[in-house]
DNA sequence: ACCTGAACACCGTTCAAGT
DNA sequence: ACCTGAACACCGTTCAAGT
């Protein structure tokens, strides 16, 4: 027993596994001593790679975050295309990946930390936003405005948090007599709050841009 | 031993205890062992009270809900204010009350669920705009919209997630120059980029609201 | 009806022991 | 260096037993 001859972990297989354990189980499931056994492993293994499982699941959350497009922004940079289209394109991204893996969502709210992958979003959306022209100060709360929009939109979905049981709204809640219907529709109801939101935010924040630079 | 002659618990004395437990330790340190025991009390005593954990959570989350303000949807109703009014009044207010329990926010996103207090916010805002004359397809998105928003921005801070430590960014984040400053201002930054998003999206709202009812 | 202690099947993490 | 089993101090929840 003790170790066998060629090397069984590494930390992008247990990064992999718990990711694959997230979504088909949800983040409750994931348990060190499940993981492990998933890996064909035991449990205290992991210990050889990740400090505590919180270490374990900042590098599912980074990985993830690798997924999100920043090439906009250099694109940006180069005068290709306005602050907007780039900010368009990257929520978008955003929230795909965010949406690709919504049982980790609760996982992601705890801002960048020391993630690098959390830290080259912002690095990227900031930078962009200043290249583009808008005072520093206000670059800052366009970031914060788009995360707390995005991981706001990615976390929960908003249609299926409604029951679909027509009687939990009956009498109580007059103006929720369709919302049983929510459920169904999921899927096309996030993603158009989604665009609106998007669009309306957008649009607002070219208001201020124009305050801002004349 | 056994049960005491008079009645040692109650839903709302357990669930004050939480939520005491929660803003003073963190959401991880509340175990159904530790509240009893912070009452008083052997652990499955709470199961006389409710049915899991999870049940008691929910309860939890429920009461803060409860703290939110929507009489300005009647207001909204009777005509004497206008939905923009009402919308940022009710955003502040439920912004105010997440904020107010910082640590319970991961436990927030959830959907309504069959939280009366959930219900309730979702049923003001939703009448509130379709009385006002948003279309009830958009009237729903707009709800989606500010409860993506208003949790996005309650669910972890945006200028706190960042390490206060130069090091981090040395190199690596050009941009990121000046984001260990971030850590200090977190409060005045969190808030002045609520309170600007929230401009944003009523002015990004307004222009979709004319679209909707010209 | 409501509280208790004992019990079951789990956790995250540490650590000495193995190769 | 990297894996193991044993161990520690916890969990959530069930249940028979008490009043």
């Amino acid at each position: 027993m003790a170790r066998p001859r060629r090397r069984l972990l590494s930390r992008e297989r247990i990064v992999a596994a718990a990711l694959a354990l997230v979504d088909a189980e949800g983040l409750d499931m994931v348990s060190t001593r499940r993981l492990a056994t998933e890996l064909g492993v035991s449990g205290p293994s992991l210990y050889n790679h990740f400090t505590t499982k919180d270490d374990l699941l900042d590098a599912v959350v980074d990985t993830v975050l690798g997924e999100v497009d920043t090439d906009m922004f250099r694109a940006l940079g180069a005068g290709e295309c306005d602050w907007r289209t780039a900010l368009r394109d990257w929520a978008r991204s955003y929230r795909a990946a965010l949406a690709a893996h919504p049982n980790l969502v609760p996982a992601l709210a705890q801002g960048p930390g020391r993630r690098p992958n959390a830290l080259r979003l912002a690095d990227a959306v900031f930078g962009g936003l200043v290249d583009a022209g808008w005072p520093r100060a206000q670059a800052t709360r366009v970031g914060a405005i788009m995360r707390y929009f995005i991981t706001g939109s990615a976390l929960g979905s908003f249609a299926g948090g409604f029951p679909d049981d027509a009687e939990v709204y009956a009498g109580e809640y007059p103006h929720l007599d369709q919302a049983h219907l929510l459920a169904d529709r999921q899927r096309e109801i996030d993603e158009s709050a989604f665009e609106a939101g998007l669009q309306a935010l957008l649009d607002g924040l070219a208001l201020q841009y124009r305050q801002a630079v004349r």
